[in-house]
DNA sequence: TTTTAACACGAAAACGTTTTCGCAAATTAA
DNA sequence: TTAATTTGCGAAAACGTTTTCGTGTTAAAA
C-alpha cells in the first residue's frame, strides 16, 4: 500500500553519521510521495480536502520521518513568534530566577518560549539586549529595568518599541513614565509590615540599611519605614538611616559595607532593630553586630526583604518580608501574552494599561522574637 | 533632493498612538522610494552595483524609519538563527544561574542569544523543551541532565538532536554515552582537595554528606572523599557516608535532612570533620552541629562544594570548592559557537568531541582552620 | 444523456530577506 | 558611427510554511 523510496531522499549520497537524517521538510515528503506541497500540509493537518488515502500516506511518512513544522517558517507566516524576551539586570540573584521560573511557567504552559537578555545593570546593554530582540526575534517583552537607566532617567528605548507596536510588561523596578503593564510588589506596605513587626517585638531604635534613593524599590522601602515609624508615633533620626551606594564592586564593595555597618552601630549603640532592604545588607547586619557583642534576636532582631535562600538557609534564619517572585513572574507573563493574543482579535482595542500589585508577606523566623 | 511622502506609507489611515510606526519592511522603502526591493536591499549593504546617488537615498530614509531587517526572515533565509537553546534543571540557583550567566556573556559577544528552559528536573519536560527548540528555533544546545533522565538512563531525545546534525554542549551533568562536547569540573579531584584539607587541618573523623549515587556528581564527589582518605591512610567507615535521597520535596525535605545529620552526628560523636556535596548540606550540617554543642571550626570543621551566596555570606563563612560557573558557561559556549561555525566552512568535518575540564579551587574561609 | 454537485488535488501568493542573473542605458573605445 | 564595456537596476528564486482559489475528475441528480 505504501511505497516509499527512502533512497532518493537525501541529497547527499550519505552523511558522516551513519543515521544522519537531516530536519525534513513538507518540500522534500511532497516530491517523495509524488503530490504537492499544499497537499502534504493539508494531510498533515487532516483538512477533508483530502482523501482518507493519501491522508494516511502522508501521515505515516511524515511520522516516519519525525516531519515537524519549521518554527522559524511558521513565525515568518504568521507575523508572530511565540516567544517572549526577558531583560532582567543579572541572574545570579534569588528573586530574578524565581521571576523567572515563574515567567516560563505560565509561557510554557501557553505555548511561548523565553529567550532571556542580561543588562547587567547597564544602560548600553540594556538598549543593545532589547534592539537585538525587537527585530522579530520576539513578540513581546517582560522586564526590569537596569539601576544605570533609573539614574540616567532615559527611557527613549522602551517607548520607541512600545511605540512599534511591541507590548511591555515591566516587574519589581517600574518608571510610572512608561505606558505599559506593570506587575510590583507592595513596597511601602512591605517595609511598613516589617518595622512594624520590629516595633511590635518590642523595638525602641529601629535603623534601616538601603540603597540610595535612585534605586525605585529602595527608595519606597525607605518611605515605608518612615510611615511605618510615624504610624507609631517614633521620630526617625536621619542616624539611623544608612543609605549604601552599590556600585556592584562586589568584592571590596563587601567590606566597605561592613565598615558602614559597623559605623552605624558605634555611633548609635542604642540600635535594638534594622530593617535591611535585602538579604544580604541583612545577613552582614547580623556580622557586624555579633562581632560587637550583640545577639541575635534578644539584643537586636533584623528583619530583611526578600525571602531567599540567605534568609532560609543562614544562622540565625531571617525574617523576611517575602515578594513572591515566582507570582510576580506568572502575572507578567499572563499579561504579555493576554495582550498579545487580544491584539489578535481586535487589533483597535483601547489601550489602557493595569498595574498588578502583588501581595507581600511576612515570614517570621529566628533573626525576630 | 531627497524627497520622500510619508504619508501614503501606512496603510491605516491612522493608528491608535500618535507615533506609532510599525516596524518598516524593504518592500515598504521600495515602494515610498519607487525603487525594487533588491535595490534598495543592496543599497543597504552598500552594494557597488548602487549609485551613489540612490544609496544615500536609500540609507537616509531607511535610517529616518529605524529600518532594521527582520531577525526571522533572515534566520529562514540563511537557515540558522543565531541563538543558543539552553536547557537546566532549575534556574534558582546559584551554580546553574552563573553558568548562564556565562554562556549569555560569550553568545553575546558572538552575536548569538540564549533561550532557556527549564526541565525541572524532569525527564518530560527535558524531552519537550527540546522538542519546542529544535524545530528551528535555535542553532544547539548547551544542556545540564535532570536527574530524572539520569535515572531512568533514556537518552535517546539527545542522540535524535544530535542525529540532526543539530550540536548539543553538555555541562556538569554529563553522560559519556552520548558524542558530543562536554565541560565539567573534576569532581573527583575537587573532592579530594576538599577532604585533604580537612585532613591537613586535623580531622581525623570525617564524613561526607552527598547524594544517591545516580546524580553523576554526588557519586563523583563521593569517590573523591573515598580517594583522599585512601591516600591519607584513613579506613572509610560506611557509617560516615550519610546519602541524601533528594526529592525536591523542598520543604519536609530540609526537616527529614536535619534529621538525618542530626542521626549521623549521634551515632557517631568522634566527627570532626563535613565534606558536604553542596551548600545546603553544609549550612543544614553547621545548623544542626550547634544546636549538639559543637563549635566551628573549633571542634568541628566542614567543606562544601559550589561556592555560592551561602558559603560566602552566611556565618561562619564556608570553605569551598569553587566551580567556577561563570567560566564553565563561557566554555560551553565557546565550543558550541566554534563547532557551529566551523560546520560552516567545511561540512565534512571529522567529528571528534572535546571534553573539557575545569579547575576547581578550594575556597578556604570561616569554617575550617 | 446531460447537468450539477461533490471530491481531491495543485498553483500561487504571502511572510521579509539576500543574491544571482539578465538586461537596458550610458559610457568608452574603435 | 558602430562596437564593446561599464553602470545601475530589476526580476526571480530561495528559505518552509499555510491558505485561498481554481480546476479536472467522478459520482449523483435530472
Amino acid at each position: 500500500m505504501f511505497n516509499f523510496n527512502k533512497n532518493q531522499l537525501n541529497k547527499k549520497p550519505q552523511n558522516h553519521t551513519p543515521l544522519m537524517k537531516r530536519k525534513i521538510t513538507l518540500k522534500q515528503i511532497a516530491k517523495e510521495l509524488d503530490v504537492s506541497i499544499s497537499t502534504v500540509s493539508k494531510a498533515l493537518r487532516n483538512s477533508v480536502e483530502i482523501s482518507e488515502d493519501t491522508r494516511q500516506k502522508v501521515q505515516a511518512f511524515a511520522k516516519l520521518y519525525n516531519y515537524r513544522p519549521n518554527n522559524i517558517a511558521l513565525s515568518l507566516k504568521n507575523r508572530k513568534t511565540k516567544t517572549i524576551g526577558i531583560i532582567i539586570p543579572e541572574i545570579v540573584h534569588y528573586f530574578f530566577s524565581t521571576v523567572i521560573t515563574g515567567i516560563e511557567l505560565v509561557a510554557n504552559k501557553r505555548g511561548y518560549n523565553v529567550i532571556v537578555g542580561l543588562s547587567n545593570e547597564s544602560f548600553d546593554k540594556e538598549v543593545i539586549n532589547m534592539q537585538m530582540l525587537a527585530n522579530g526575534s520576539i513578540d513581546g517583552f517582560i522586564l526590569s529595568i537596569a539601576k544605570e537607566t533609573l539614574l540616567q532617567q532615559d527611557y527613549h528605548h522602551f517607548t520607541e518599541t512600545i511605540n512599534q507596536g511591541m507590548p511591555i510588561v515591566m516587574f519589581d523596578r517600574v518608571v510610572n513614565e512608561i505606558p505599559c503593564d506593570k506587575v510590583v510588589v507592595d513596597d511601602v506596605k512591605g517595609a511598613k509590615q516589617a518595622v512594624g513587626k520590629l516595633v511590635a517585638s518590642g523595638c525602641k531604635n529601629i535603623a534601616i540599611i538601603t540603597t540610595k534613593d535612585y534605586v525605585s524599590v529602595g527608595k519606597l522601602r525607605t518611605q515605608g519605614y518612615l510611615e511605618a515609624l510615624e504610624e507609631h508615633k517614633i521620630h526617625p533620626k536621619a542616624s539611623l538611616i544608612l543609605k549604601i551606594e552599590d556600585k556592584l564592586l562586589s568584592d571590596d564593595h563587601l567590606d566597605k559595607l561592613e565598615k558602614e555597618i559597623e559605623l552605624l552601630f558605634k555611633s548609635n549603640k542604642s540600635i535594638d532593630g534594622i530593617f535591611a532592604v535585602n538579604e544580604l545588607y541583612a545577613v552582614t547586619a547580623i556580622k557586624v553586630a555579633r562581632k560587637l557583642g550583640l545577639e541575635i534576636p534578644k539584643s537586636l532582631q533584623v528583619v530583611s526583604f526578600t525571602d531567599g535562600v540567605l534568609s532560609k538557609h543562614s544562622t540565625p534564619s531571617l525574617t523576611t518580608v517575602s515578594q513572591h517572585g515566582q507570582r510576580i513572574g506568572e502575572k507578567a507573563a499572563d499579561l504579555l501574552i493576554d495582550r498579545l493574543e487580544m491584539d489578535e482579535g481586535d487589533e483597535e482595542e483601547e489601550e489602557v494599561y493595569e498595574t498588578v500589585v502583588i501581595e507581600t508577606d511576612l515570614i517570621e523566623r529566628e533573626s525576630t522574637k
